[in-house]
DNA sequence: TTTGAAACCGAAAAATT
DNA sequence: AATTTTTCGGTTTCAAA
């Protein structure tokens, strides 16, 4: 179903997804018809979910990047989690099993930022918070 | 430094990363070389790091994604940071402040493969895993 | 008033789809 | 064959000199 050429297509937009047929093409050997034609199968067979984008928070005002876990209180996952994921901060989120049951990458501008946003996550449920020192490898 | 419409192009770069310039353009309403040119210093400039991809794990065979923190043992983080986010399983890995030193979002086959992970991480440091049920929004 | 920098646009050649 | 990328010259704006 997904062979060996089909990994290396994946690794190599992983590394960029800009990347032209022409030039993913070149990387493997193979004619850009036929990476668009495999690149489009995995797109929809669903391998593929999106083409995306890493961001320097930094260079955008953020200064802050925490990992925040929270444990929901009773029951009303659905809303919580819809509303959670609504706001700009969180980039990205995950329902986890465990003690906590969502975990939350989110961008801040500054300590009274994240004060401010905490205080918002504590009527859904209680939060646990890690700063994020620095992000290690490209894997 | 970076206005609003450098926001709105991260905003949809974000959602499709292989848009190209026409596309984009008509989007916000701009031709193609002013996009390019904006996109181009956002590239230069450090905002944009990297454009990736987002796999649904489960179709290239992995049937467990889990988060997995690490306490490493005395010292010598680097060495044993380096080495972990060489294992193909890691997918993305984070310095980070608390209890753990490390964490990471790790792709598995099965629970088997997760224990042999898991056997070779102790080595390292102590382990403390949440499995992720599933990704929300996409924010 | 002039100068320079920054942002945008349109057209044409080169490359990709 | 059609579309997109890339390059480049020209225009506008704005603020500093």
């Amino acid at each position: 179903m997904v062979d060996d050429v089909d990994r290396k297509l994946i690794r190599i937009l992983k590394e960029n997804s800009r990347l032209s047929y022409v030039e993913i093409g070149k990387k493997i050997f193979l004619s850009p018809s036929s990476v668009r034609e495999r690149i489009k199968k995995l797109e929809d067979t669903g391998v593929i979910k999106a083409y995306t984008l890493n961001i320097n928070e930094n260079l955008l005002g953020n200064s802050l990047e925490v990992f925040i876990m929270l444990k929901i209180f009773s029951g009303k996952f659905k809303t919580v989690i819809s509303e959670i994921s609504s706001y700009a901060e969180v980039k990205e989120a995950y329902r986890i099993t465990g003690q906590h049951n969502v975990h939350m990458r989110v961008a801040l501008k500054d300590q009274l930022h994240l004060q401010q946003f905490i205080d918002k996550l504590v009527t859904f449920g209680e939060p646990t918070t890690h700063l994020i020192l620095s992000k290690v490898g490209n894997s």
